[in-house]
DNA sequence: TTGCTTGTTGGACGATCGTACAACAAGTGC
DNA sequence: GCACTTGTTGTACGATCGTCCAACAAGCAA
């Protein structure tokens, strides 16, 4: 006679995962916990009862609980970085309709979104206590520069002031973002895009 | 014959101190541990340390250390705001040389300090799950923006370009100021403050 | 000096934290 | 069917957290 598993599918103690998967699974569970509890409800535990695991998966797959926080970071930026993609590409091919569109699109959902916010401040305070993780920040910041400074010189800024101007749009848009997630009643995405797109007109057209 | 005290003046137990005085004092303590250990250090135990005083005094002072936090906000926020105030006086009656003013001592020291980082990321992460001081911000962010208004106002910008003008400025200069304190590599304080004076130019001249 | 108010102490308390680890079971190869 | 690998569980552990509170003492008024 076959034998009897103790468990039917149904009943089972639990299901494998492949490793990818089920680092993506703690990654987004670690992101609807910041998310919906913020920074200090954050924990192993809380982000394992979230991702449907024991707690004690977590340490299997992250050495520490920084570095999932560090990943779950790097996973919504490309989240992030995704949407500006298709921003761009539905923009056609204009440069200077790209490049609205790259603003635009920071003000849009899922971007600003003030359940991100979180996220970015949980890394934040990372970024100066582990050497790691600052390396990781400035790697990211660099790429989304560079980004921008592309499209910047496709719309035929000079040279010697893309570097400048594209600093000075990502602070912009980056200040626009953090206010509009602390205080939405201040001004509406609406008015962030709008106020970006006009300063945008303003900052690239300086020194001519 | 005279009484004799339990203790000489050096030896005493505690000296008591003016409620305000203690208050403050806890209040530098925190701002102390947080710019030298970041939020993950920020407790009861480290902030009665820092102050030399008893991990009990803290609660008798401060209902929770959110409130703490949001005091200590408030109190940098404060030397922030008296810095500029002395740039402006500094800077004469030139309503065009006070506004350059304005930016110029946010990109200096003691504003740009990468110490202040973890007391707003602190704070930030209280703003969205304590109505309490998402109202606090509300105003501090709203008090800002008025001085910031009156500036261009006289500076002669029309009344209506007074709320756009002055939104994207202040989320220019937080942007600065947030990425300056993340990645200092990245750019210097000093070209913080010259595109971030380019961009006053830029900003203030739109629509003409 | 005496008594009163209250700022201050210091430890106890329960809760929760991150981590470590032995036991278990799912899936794979033989 | 059996052994083996390893993803997964669940708990135990020590540390640290915020809060609470009874006892103490500093300073003031009488």
């Amino acid at each position: 006679m076959s034998s009897k598993p103790a468990f039917t599918r149904a009943e089972r103690a639990y299901t494998r995962a492949e490793p990818d998967a089920r680092r993506l699974s703690l990654v987004e569970a670690c992101a609807r916990v910041l998310a919906r509890e913020g920074v200090a409800g954050c924990s192993v535990r809380a982000i394992a009862l979230e991702a449907g695991v024991s707690p004690g998966l977590v340490g299997h797959y992250f050495p520490g609980i920084d570095a999932l926080v560090a990943e779950t970071y790097a996973h919504i930026e490309a989240q992030v970085s995704a949407a500006i993609d298709a921003a761009l590409h539905a923009a056609g091919s204009d440069p200077r309709a790209r490049l609205e569109a790259f603003v635009t699109a920071s003000f849009a959902p899922p971007i600003a979104s003030g359940e991100l916010l979180a996220t970015w401040i949980a890394f934040w305070s990372l970024v100066r206590s582990r050497t790691d993780i600052a390396r990781q920040h400035d790697e990211q910041y660099a790429a989304y520069r560079a980004r921008l400074e592309g499209l910047l010189a496709e719309c035929g800024l000079p040279g010697p002031e893309l570097r400048r101007a594209a600093i000075a749009i990502t602070a912009l848009v980056d200040g626009l973002w953090l206010e509009l997630c602390l205080s939405p009643q201040a001004f509406s995405a609406e008015e962030a895009g709008a106020i970006a797109r006009q300063a945008l007109v303003a900052l690239t057209s300086t020194g001519r």
